[in-house]
RNA sequence: GUGACCCUGGAUCGC
């Protein structure tokens, strides 16, 4: 039995829902479902398989519940996207607990709602570092830095809470201070650390060589490098696009070397600091030598090739690129569609953009900016306007 | 098997 309440919570993509539900008929005929802890396990494989319906289902049939359950089915909802239903369920719950309140704000603040999940924020009675980091994480996210300080000030304002500051909390801010380029801030938080007794983990470690790294100051960000006792494929990535956006080449090529055989994380650095520095030739040579080398590559690295594809304008090599990405099943992804649209445009083949849209059954704004402007290469100006009247959100 | 199970942070990617 425990190693089925194991099995359940490994249950975490739709496709699981195969194995998620022949579990439950182990359970049911062991006769356990209506023990609250099992019920609640398959109430989280449902949420987890994006079975809402189901997991609404098992819930009402539930004889107990407990906060799990009631957490469980709101985080389906908001996993599905549907934060509506989520601030209903989370409002008629009868008590909630820190988790409740977490998941909403995390919920709200991960997808831009950052009003909403400031005020579920403020109602909060008790606030853990989650809930803090939450929500400076989605303002940082969705472009609003200095709300994010100001409300990390507000933490700070208070001996006790500042005292309980984490890693995680650090880490965000650490991340702001990359985004923002402030060196100087970024070092008072640093030396915060030093002096406090967090923890240098291997995320905030990372974290500092990216801002150190975003910040040219590449002497500190290969000290901690240095420092660390085995540095992660992160930290040395981080390091290895610091080097090459400033042209240290030499260093960024010894890093990558350094493992033998390179995880996709430092493929795709490599990749994309070849992309942003113009040497697309190396780049294409890099993806070569990358599937000899039996890495597969993922969207950022497909978004790179085309990139440097369009850059370049050699059509041959922009299709070549499309083919795979199609053949991996990778062209549906959103930042790869519209690199491939903005390749072709590139290239001068606007007509393969059109084509390629018309497969299409999912866009957001840049891909349909990117649309506009094929439609207008071809001149067809009707399409084009069309497309930017039914758009959704305009920029 | 019930002080169990659930929440937050890092590299690279598009107009």
């Amino acid at each position: 039995l425990n190693s089925c309440a194991r099995l359940l919570q490994s249950c975490r993509t739709h496709q699981s829902i195969f194995q998620g539900r022949q579990i439950h008929l182990v359970l049911l005929k062991r006769g356990v479902v209506s023990v609250v802890f099992f019920a609640n396990c398959l109430l989280q494989m449902y949420s987890n398989c994006g079975r809402l319906i189901d997991a609404r289902h098992l819930f009402d049939e539930m004889p107990q519940r407990n906060e799990f359950s009631w957490n469980s089915l709101i985080e389906g909802c908001l996993k599905s996207r549907d934060n509506g239903t989520a601030l209903e369920i989370f409002s008629s719950m009868p008590c909630r607990n820190i988790f409740s309140w977490n998941a909403v704000i995390t919920g709200f603040a991960k997808c831009g709602d950052l009003d909403i999940a400031r005020r579920l924020f403020n109602e909060m009675p008790v606030r853990n570092m989650t809930a803090w980091n939450s929500m400076i994480h989605g303002y940082i996210q969705h472009g609003r830095p200095n709300e994010a300080l100001s409300l990390f000030k507000k933490l700070n304002l208070d001996p006790a809470e500042s005292a309980r500051v984490d890693n995680f909390v650090l880490t965000t801010i650490i991340g702001a201070c990359a985004n923002l380029e402030a060196l100087d801030y970024g070092k008072q938080i640093h030396a915060r650390i030093i002096v406090s007794d967090v923890e240098f983990d291997s995320v905030l470690c990372s974290s500092l060589i990216n801002m150190y790294g975003k910040c040219r100051d590449l002497d500190s960000a290969a000290c901690i490098l240095n420092w660390m006792t085995e540095p992660d494929e992160f930290s040395l990535s981080a390091l290895i696009s610091g080097y090459a956006s400033c042209g240290r080449w030499i260093e960024a090529r010894r890093l990558f070397h350094r493992s033998r055989s390179p995880s996709l994380v430092l493929w795709n650095s490599m990749i994309s600091s070849c992309v942003h520095n113009g040497q697309g030739e190396d780049t294409l040579e890099l993806f070569n030598k990358m599937r000899v080398d039996r890495t597969s590559a993922d969207a950022s690295t497909f978004a790179s090739m085309l990139s440097a594809c369009a850059s370049l304008g050699v059509l041959e090599n922009g299709k070549q690129v499309h083919a795979h990405a199609y053949k991996v099943g990778m062209v549906y992804d959103k930042i790869v569609a519209s690199t491939v649209i903005d390749m072709y445009c590139k290239c001068g083949s606007s007509e393969n953009a059109c084509k390629f849209f018309g497969e299409l059954k999912e866009y957001d704004t840049i891909l349909l900016n990117s649309m506009i402007n094929a439609y207008s290469n071809c001149g067809r100006i009707e399409e084009a306007r069309w497309i930017f009247d039914a758009m959704p959100c305009r920029s």
